[in-house]
DNA sequence: ATGGTGGCCCGGCCA
């Protein structure tokens, strides 16, 4: 099974390039955040022509995530239920193949002294309380996409300059460690351990071909799927080219079903 | 590292 993890900003804007993406990865589930689309407004036409069932929770603003799959599509459930659910539609689950799928778009936080940085710091504790209330970590868990942190400084360009940003502060490293702490592990870091591997790098000052980036966008598995990880991969290629999103995908494949 | 870009949709907001 291939599960992969793609922060398209605005699949209006971004729907061309994601249809070509899906017809050379042919991921088994896509996790797809920032759609920036109302329910109304989601091609899932476009989708299952390519055989994907698809999911979608968002109010046509800023956020916006979706569970596409072609290994089944059960159990949706949109949100927590929670106060988490005031920073907008950021959360929506599914049981796909056997295995339950989360996409999540992290808050972003937008600088250490905003309230939303309590915020996102908040919102990692509810997903947590989330999988607790809904999950058992002995079962095959997924939880992909936009965590807009940094787990570690091998995952940014400089952390010198980035001291007192948000991404790679230590209460947010805290709280997506404690998010793992349930039974999570970083499936690409089963792979890969190298420094500068980068998923998302702003558009501006030609930071892609500079090399400014960081690793924020995650796929995190329980340990039953992490035992059968065998293969990831950043598509960098999809970053690049015609109106590209600022993130590029990741892609995680299991030996499963 | 900020705001030089990009997306929303037309004046700022958000990342």
């Amino acid at each position: 099974m291939r599960i992969a993890t793609w922060n398209v900003n605005s699949l209006k804007a971004r729907l061309p390039r994601v249809e070509e993406w899906l017809e050379y990865a042919r991921p088994d589930v896509l996790c797809i955040q920032e759609t920036k689309l109302a329910d109304s407004a989601f091609p899932a036409m476009a989708f299952s022509a390519l055989g994907y069932e698809s999911a979608h929770h968002g109010d046509g603003r800023w956020n916006g995530v979706a569970v596409l799959s072609r290994v089944g599509l059960e159990d949706v459930a949109a949100g927590f239920g929670g106060p988490a659910d005031s920073e907008g539609p950021r959360l929506v689950a599914a049981t796909c193949g056997g295995v339950r799928v989360h996409s999540v778009y992290v808050p972003n936080g937008r600088s250490v002294d905003s309230e939303h940085y309590v915020a996102k710091l908040a919102w990692l504790g509810e997903l947590r309380g989330l999988l607790e209330a809904t999950c058992s970590a002995g079962d095959p868990v997924a939880v992909c996409g936009d965590f807009n942190v940094a787990p570690e400084d091998r995952d940014v360009w400089d952390p010198a300059a980035l001291v007192g940003e948000t991404h790679v502060t230590e209460a947010e490293r805290v709280a997506l460690a404690a998010l793992q702490g349930w039974g999570l592990v970083d499936a690409f870091r089963l792979r890969y351990q190298e420094d500068r591997l980068f998923t998302w790098w702003d558009y501006r000052a030609g930071n892609f071909h500079k090399g400014i980036g960081m690793r924020i966008d995650l796929v995190l598995v329980t340990e039953v799927l992490a035992q059968r990880c065998v293969g990831a991969l950043i598509d960098r290629n999809a970053r690049k080219g015609q109106q590209p999103s600022d993130h590029a995908p990741v892609l995680v494949d299991f030996e499963v079903g």
